[in-house]
DNA sequence: AAGTTGATGTCCGAAAACGGCGAGTCCCGG
DNA sequence: CCGGGACTCGCCGTTTTCGGACATCAACTT
């Protein structure tokens, strides 16, 4: 019965849409994702707990954006399959600046061949940046996919100074 | 987050298995049932408001064996699809003593044709007994299938002094 | 280095199979 | 003539099965 409240919030990297109910945070969406949410029911704007975590969040983001938060504490209430939920529950273990290919995430979940299926679960992390999948790559150093594109997973990478030496961050620019 | 308790209960048709969490009734099992329920998590025995709802459901239950109770007053908490609890709710409406076909009961839910997926409904009720699953019979009379075995809609119909005259009945026995 | 290929685990949509039926037919025995 | 049993087919929600699609990786070509 708790209501989903959801709200825009600007960064560097494109307006991206927040989404809470009062039990913590939902979503958090770039402007042209992969696997768009489905918005059904969602209320514009924000009353009561979901208001808290909607700010709380604008917040952190904003923090983190300006490079001086690299850890965040904030109540997720990502919602996914049991694998899937594993997989991200993972994922906020990887440290701010740090990169992990598809297999030590696989590993680490204790399906060391499941490389694939961390994969399709990382695409479909519903806590982007929070939970932070743009520090998974590939094996060999390449960027290989992101939800919201790869210029925003190199544009975070950059801004944690995690950019493998040869990636495509403009090195030149 | 509520907890699942169930219990057995004694009958002249076998030891039933019933089941409540604080808001209601959930299960009533019979032994041999064809579909067997997941008991994934239930709590033997019962406490708080589950144990009031077994215990209500136990005393008339025993009144309705001994043919003292011809409707049940209890909180019911059913789980299916929109479709089988639109079956089930009309299941109660269907007065001790009398019989329905599936036909009449796939008209009366507003749908004439879904007459197997009623029986289907049907078969899947979870709360037999109480929602007289067992007062639906073939068009003909037959009393077809029941998820607890033919000889307990039997007895039960008997109970009811509801036997088609030549139901399979012992009426030479 | 840049492609190719095969093995791999999960998820999702489509398609098929499955029922506690009912009506229609055909057949056979009273 | 009935009436009942055996059979076929249409019906429809649910469950099961199956076949791709993937934010991969290692081994192997060229």
């Amino acid at each position: 019965m708790s209501n989903v409240f959801f709200e825009h919030f600007d960064t560097s990297i494109g307006t991206l849409t927040l989404a809470a109910d009062a039990d913590g945070l939902r979503h958090i969406e770039f402007p042209d994702n992969r696997h768009p949410v489905d918005r059904e029911g969602w209320i514009p704007g924000a009353r009561g707990a979901a208001a808290d975590v909607l700010r709380a969040t604008r917040e952190q983001l904003r923090e983190y954006f300006e490079g001086r938060r690299h850890a965040f504490d904030l109540p997720l209430r990502p919602q996914g399959t049991a694998f899937q939920m594993g997989v991200w529950r993972t994922l906020a273990t990887i440290p701010w600046g740090m990169t992990w290919s598809y297999r030590d995430l696989a590993r680490t979940i204790g399906k060391p061949d499941a490389v694939r299926a961390v994969g399709a679960a990382n695409g479909r992390n519903p806590l982007p940046i929070v939970l932070p999948c743009h520090r998974v790559i590939g094996a060999d150093g390449s960027l290989t996919g992101f939800g919201g594109g790869l210029p925003i997973k190199s544009a975070l990478l950059r801004l944690e100074g995690a950019l493998p030496a040869q990636g495509n961050g403009d090195l030149f620019g």
